[in-house]
DNA sequence: CGGGGGTTTGAGTCCGTTCAAAATACGTGG
DNA sequence: CCACGTATTTTGAACGGACTCAAACCCCCG
């Protein structure tokens, strides 16, 4: 289907098999019983995608449900002015598009991905099977959606009491978590996929903001900066940054 | 129990039956067949507040879900600095505590009412239980609850790009549809349950901006403010406030 | 009628923004 | 492999919205 003619060509490479999936067990469908995982396994639709390609469209009725196999995704939204602005990430082994095929069918949000991503595509009628024949699975998502939303709202808080300087910490601690190596002399090292400007959105800031802060990390030793590649010195540094996050 | 302990006593009033409940019809729970309904007329417990009284507080296990008969509650969160910060509110006819129930079962906020209000309680036992035998009330909170994300994270998008004026004026736009009566001259009245404090956590901003804003609306002749009884001679003018909200 | 909490007013400050230009990085074609 | 054009990032200067602090005010309640 269309779809499919986004993926790009490549070597032929082995078709992901659920059964001996590295996410299996780690992912909500992970309550699926053999023969439903043979079932999806079935239904599912691989593809690959290179950097910066369009996985699915704000505006888009929304046709199922989408895994990472590997690779990151950016979920952007396009805000009041008409700009789309990055509201967050998606990683290897999670399952996206769930919040808008739960709430209603239609993308809220365009992902587009932020190195070469591997996905699996499961339809909507599939999806509807599935929570029809393993309830559990629907509880699951339950929990993960009601998690998220704890999440959010977190966030909500965070923009209002914090300064950008916190929240870039903030964000920095949980890129760390995907990214960052441990160097052998103890500092932590990794390379963002995101620009100035993604940083900015998720902080909810400017890029000119984000490279003054970035200033503001290296004089302190808190975090060094050099084009995407970040290096942490030291992660208490770090922590202490978010330690006492008064505002003003 | 103790929750039981907490209600206002009061004189004999009619004990309220879930077939005849007027909000039967507009809850998630519309979805019980009868024989379910009589399951949750006998599981509910029906408790009386009165304004200012505390239904849940956060960091407590969260024993079930609530049901708001009448009234208006405040749900309020702590932030990092230990200040109670009023987050949103739920109104009459609304399910209450769902979110932290489906999470993880410890309360992430506070519940307290704005006015008297009559609140049913199905204990968590009972929602397993009717999960159970009707699957389609765990789709409908997860659409429910999906929903919520999305209005989260329009919230998160809006307070990052519009103005505490704008975010002010969206505020009393939901406020109105709850609250307001219309008068004969076309205004609209409405009585806020709510002190400048609330105002101001829900706007993301402090009492004095909420004063200041106020002068500039009735200034511009959008919205009188009389304690916290608020006049709106027309609505159009309130709407113009959010139409071109852009931001610097 | 005397508190006392919530609200308003005032003045000053600061964080983050805007605008604009310079510098740098990057991809592409020659 | 290097030159060139474009996009991103950085720098600078100035502005401004919203905050802080603090005092005055007012309304509600006892």
């Amino acid at each position: 289907m269309a779809r499919a003619s986004r993926s790009r060509a490549s070597a032929p490479e082995p078709i992901p098999n659920c059964f001996t999936c590295q996410w299996r067990a780690r992912t909500e469908w992970c309550v699926l019983a053999d023969d439903d995982v043979a079932l999806l396994n079935a239904r599912k639709v691989t593809s690959t995608f290179g950097a910066g390609q369009s996985i699915f469209r704000q505006g888009e009725p929304c046709r199922g449900v989408y895994i990472l196999l590997s690779g990151a995704v950016a979920i952007r939204k396009i805000d009041a002015q008409g700009h789309a602005v990055m509201v967050r990430m998606r990683y290897a082994g999670e399952t996206m598009g769930y919040r808008d095929h739960f709430a209603g069918g239609v993308f809220t949000t365009s992902a587009e991905t932020l190195e070469p991503t591997q996905v699996c595509f499961i339809d909507a009628e599939a999806v509807r099977d599935f929570l029809e024949r393993n309830p559990a699975l629907g509880l699951h998502f339950l929990q993960r959606v009601s998690h998220d939303l704890q999440h959010a709202e977190q966030n909500l808080l965070m923009s209002a009491a914090l300064t950008a300087r916190t929240r870039l910490a903030h964000l920095l601690l949980t890129l760390k978590d995907r990214y960052a190596e441990a160097k052998r002399n103890g500092s932590l090292v990794m390379r963002l996929p995101l620009s100035r400007q993604d940083v900015a959105d998720m902080v909810g800031s400017r890029p000119e903001t984000i490279t003054r802060i970035i200033q503001a990390f290296e004089q302190d030793g808190v975090a060094l900066f050099s084009g995407r590649t970040v290096v942490i010195p030291d992660l208490d540094l770090l922590l202490d940054e978010i330690d006492p996050p008064l505002k003003r």
